[in-house]
RNA sequence: GCCGGGAUGGCGGAAUGGCAGACGCUACGGACUUAAAAUCCGUUGGGAAGUAAUUCCCGUGUGGGUUCGAAUCCCUCUCCCGGCACCA
């Protein structure tokens, strides 16, 4: 055979590239009416350091699932665009005066280049981003339909506080009660913030996640944050006060006999109303030092518990026990009421605070498995389930039980009644931050708090000359004069403007509605183009996001379902979460996720440059199930860049001997291929799809002989993993006129693949002696006669009685025999 | 502390009740070459016996169990990773 042409990805990659951009065979006609599917990356973050090879991953994953379904006939929508508000581009220009409007566009340009050279099916007439006005006038939009229905409101909240930096920090600036930029402790402190009741939805949020694709531990991890607990609320009168009451909340009814003290949390509005003026002087104290601490010292488990007597008490409303009232802060104020009744008996919170303050303890469960010191007092709190004890009438009922009747009992007088409560807490929405959203609201003297008239949209981000934290806790924006001044939309007077802004999480809770309709200037998007392609069929990122963006972005879309914006109301049928890309760090001398700070990045333009886009797709799937961690080693990109090699020879080989038909044999081969690679991907196995190749191709026969339109099969199977190849073999190998990805994915036939005669082995006891030939139809006596006849199984049989034998036809045989006597 | 996931050769991994280690990397040996690269072929979990074909034993973090048969299912423990963490 002459010398064929050697695979040279550099002369075929860019070429492919440039021709599907110019044909533009990736733009999708979101009118189109034919069978849709929705692949949806979640959108990065314009960093300034590019795309490492960890960043390729789940957008390779994702495109060889789209050209998958394409292939398979589906109208595919795959965008992309930049999630690029955000922190760290304030803080570049900060450090480094570059403004972050610069800064990002330098960023998104060189990042749309690697995504591009990725060779991805991308949609780039569908590009969004969210700090673009014409894009973030519709985020403003979404805020005021919330303001609307009351959503999004107002409040006084303590948030995390740097002293040293004056300003108050996002949650995730917060790394273990310090501040990220200067490392000083981080305290909390009271401000006007503004606010998303995604409270009201906890429920909605936590039960539709039954009917979601996710996988179960994203889906925990969103049950256990939004925190779901059944109790009651029981009320507590105060002695020698007739008026005043107190609520709790507990998920432990059947142990209210048990109480022995009361405790409120440092910030309840009740703690100075009934102090008596002997304790005040103390109470005030303690409250002050509560109220300093941060959340995280507060929250430190291993710390003893502190607290003080207010001097009140409260009256146990089953049997009219006066009890002390504490204050302490180990009870959360944002938690139920703010209040709980302690069981020392049955808490081992309360049972801690007891033994410290020398609280009484009293048992009201009996349970033979509590843990007890040697004069039969508890030596910890017994939480589990028992017969009730100590509680009058409820003696001897079961726990369970009384959980229910004693609330039932209560709520006749009005003392108690059932109560969900949950853990998930509003969404503090306001950033005193440069570069995000500005919140579009007006406060006027006379009319109060005013919406921007919608019209009006957008508030648009200002020029400012310096991003640093004013000082006072207000957004740089609170600087600008000719930003803050206008006048009010009501009354025409003077007014001056809201100077929070959103935060990073605010443009990417709807990103995906605007994707089928990215340029719409009259509306955010239209409904009957989001009702189509949404929900998103398939959406590909990193666990990182399980709860916050996820959740936001369920809340954004089921607000928008409810005020008959779209008629979806879950953004994402099926998610499917990455793994990380790792590699040994020599500063951390340990394997870590690959970032600048741990020095561990593999940049992929050097390796495209050396094996081509086609080889490093292959070897981001090979590397490891697509789900789990995997490390990177340079050294293994190596194997998929020969395998590629060897397929490029194969195909034209095979297309240069212009075979008439396929030989039997080399046709189950194929049709095996075709039915292992469809089935590991639609299972997301794409690293065993790859190994399938890759035998396919080892153990290719000499004198393999396949025809062309087999080859064309061959081809069309390897084009969603290798594009570029794929479609240099279709259009000037196999001389196709059109894309490779017009074409239709082949179907196996089971006929072909099922084999007449199966090798099995056998066993003698469970080990492996052996194996036997046989028809696949053979009758089982006649196997095991056979059997017993290979001499390695003989020898095994010899002297011994056959007690039972074991046939799973097309799996195994099994002679089971007796214990061998001495 | 609680919840979830995991541990398989020198390495990444395959096999989810039926021949453990597919596929790839590395290493070693060989072919081609003046030489190298590239390419191709072979060997590559540990141990034992045999000139050899081959045969036997051990082996999937630990210890136990279920089963004719367990990497796979159940229980125990150890370690690693992730999430939550005084949520009453």
């Amino acid at each position: 055979m002459e010398k064929i042409k050697k695979y040279d990805p550099s002369s075929i990659e860019p070429k492919w590239r440039r021709n599907w951009e110019e044909k533009k065979i990736y733009c999708t006609d979101t009118n189109t009416s034919s069978k849709k599917y929705y692949c949806l990356d979640m959108f990065p973050y314009p960093s300034g350091s590019g795309l490492h090879v960890g960043h390729w991953r789940g957008y390779v994953l994702s495109d060889v699932h789209a050209r998958y379904k394409r292939l398979q006939g589906y109208h595919i929508l795959h965008p992309m665009g930049w999630d690029s508000f955000g922190l760290p581009a304030e803080n570049d220009a900060i450090k480094k005066g570059i403004h972050p409007r610069i800064s990002t566009r330098n960023n998104i340009e060189n990042i749309r280049r690697q995504l591009k050279e990725i060779g991805a099916m991308y949609d780039w007439t569908k590009e969004i981003n969210t700090s673009d006005p014409e894009y973030y006038r519709w985020t403003q939009w979404i805020f005021l339909q919330m303001y609307k229905k009351g959503l999004a409101y107002r409040a006084e909240m303590p948030i995390n506080w740097c002293p040293n930096c004056k300003t108050g920090l996002a949650n995730e600036e917060v790394i273990n009660g310090n501040c990220e930029r200067c490392g000083s402790s981080v305290t909390r402190k009271k401000m006007m913030q503004w606010m998303l009741r995604i409270t009201a939805y906890a429920d909605r949020l936590l039960s539709d996640l039954d009917r979601l694709d996710w996988p179960e531990k994203v889906k925990t991890m969103q049950r256990n944050w939004i925190g779901k607990s059944e109790g009651a609320s029981i009320i507590f009168r105060i002695d020698n006060d007739s008026k005043t009451e107190l609520e709790v909340f507990t998920t432990r009814p059947d142990t209210l006999f048990g109480a022995t003290y009361v405790v409120l949390a440092p910030e309840h509005p009740l703690t100075l109303k009934i102090t008596t003026s002997d304790k005040m002087s103390e109470v005030k104290k303690y409250i002050e030092e509560a109220l300093t601490r941060s959340d995280i010292e507060r929250t430190q488990i291993a710390r003893e518990k502190t607290g003080v007597f207010t001097g009140a008490y409260a009256i146990n409303p089953t049997n009219g026990k006066k009890i002390p009232v504490w204050i302490a802060d180990y009870v959360l104020a944002h938690y139920g009421s703010g209040a709980i009744m302690s069981v020392p008996a049955h808490d081992q919170r309360d049972f801690e605070f007891a033994k410290r303050f020398n609280l009484p303890v009293i048992e009201v469960i009996y349970s033979a498995n509590a843990k007890r010191n040697s004069d039969g007092s508890l030596a910890e709190a017994y939480q589990g389930p028992g017969k009730l004890i100590n509680s009058e009438q409820f003696d001897e009922v079961d726990s369970e039980r009384a959980k229910i009747e004693i609330v039932k009992w209560l709520e006749k007088n009005k003392k108690a009644s059932f109560k969900i409560t949950y853990k998930l807490r509003d969404w503090v929405f306001s950033r005193q931050r440069y570069w995000g959203e500005p919140i579009p609201i007006v406060y006027c003297e006379k009319c109060g708090i005013v919406p921007v008239d919608e019209k009006n949209l957008p508030v648009l981000l200002p020029e400012v000359e310096s991003y640093k934290p004013t000082g006072t806790g207000k957004s740089p924006l609170a600087g600008i004069e000719t930003f803050v001044k206008t006048s009010c939309p009501e009354c025409k007077g003077p007014a001056t403007r809201e100077t929070d802004t959103m935060p990073q999480w605010a443009g990417s809770s709807w990103y995906f509605l605007r994707y089928p309709n990215p340029d719409l200037k009259t509306a955010a998007f239209d409904r009957k183009v989001v009702d189509r392609w949404l929900p998103v069929d398939c959406y590909i990122g990193g666990v990182e996001h399980a709860i916050l963006h996820l959740l936001y972005a369920r809340f954004f879309t089921k607000f928008l379902y409810d005020i008959g914006a779209i008629g979806v109301d879950e953004p994402f049928l099926r998610l499917f979460n990455q793994g990380m890309v790792t590699k040994f760090s020599e500063k951390t001398r340990k394997l870590e996720k690959m970032s600048k700070s741990k020095g561990n990045v593999v940049n992929p333009d050097p390796l495209v440059k050396k094996y081509g886009t086609d080889t490093v797709r292959l070897y981001e799937l090979f590397i490891g199930p697509p789900e789990v961690d995997s490390e990177w080693t340079d050294s293994g990109i190596e194997g998929c860049y020969r395998f590629l090699k060897r397929v490029w020879d194969f195909v034209i080989q095979q297309i240069e001997a212009n075979n008439q038909s396929t030989d039997i044999d080399s046709r189950k081969r194929l049709n095996l291929l075709i039915k292992k690679v469809t089935e590991r991907i639609e299972d997301f196995k794409l690293n065993t799809a790859i190994s399938a190749f890759m035998e396919f191709i080892k153990d290719m026969p000499e004198n393999a002989r396949y025809s062309k339109q087999d080859m064309e099969n061959f081809v069309i199977l390897l084009s969603p993993f290798a594009p570029h190849l794929a479609e240099e073999l279709w259009q000037k190998f196999l001389g196709n006129p059109y894309t490779v990805f017009n074409a239709k994915w082949p179907s196996f036939d089971s006929k072909i693949i099922s084999e007449q005669t199966i090798t099995i082995p056998v066993q003698v006891d469970g080990k492996i002696r052996g194996t036997i030939t046989v028809e696949k139809a053979a009758d089982p006596e006649k196997i095991f006669q056979l059997a017993s006849k290979i001499d390695t199984v003989a020898r095994f049989l010899k002297d011994r009685k056959v007690i039972k034998k074991i046939y799973v036809p097309g799996k195994i045989l099994n002679f089971v025999v007796e214990k061998k006597k001495e």
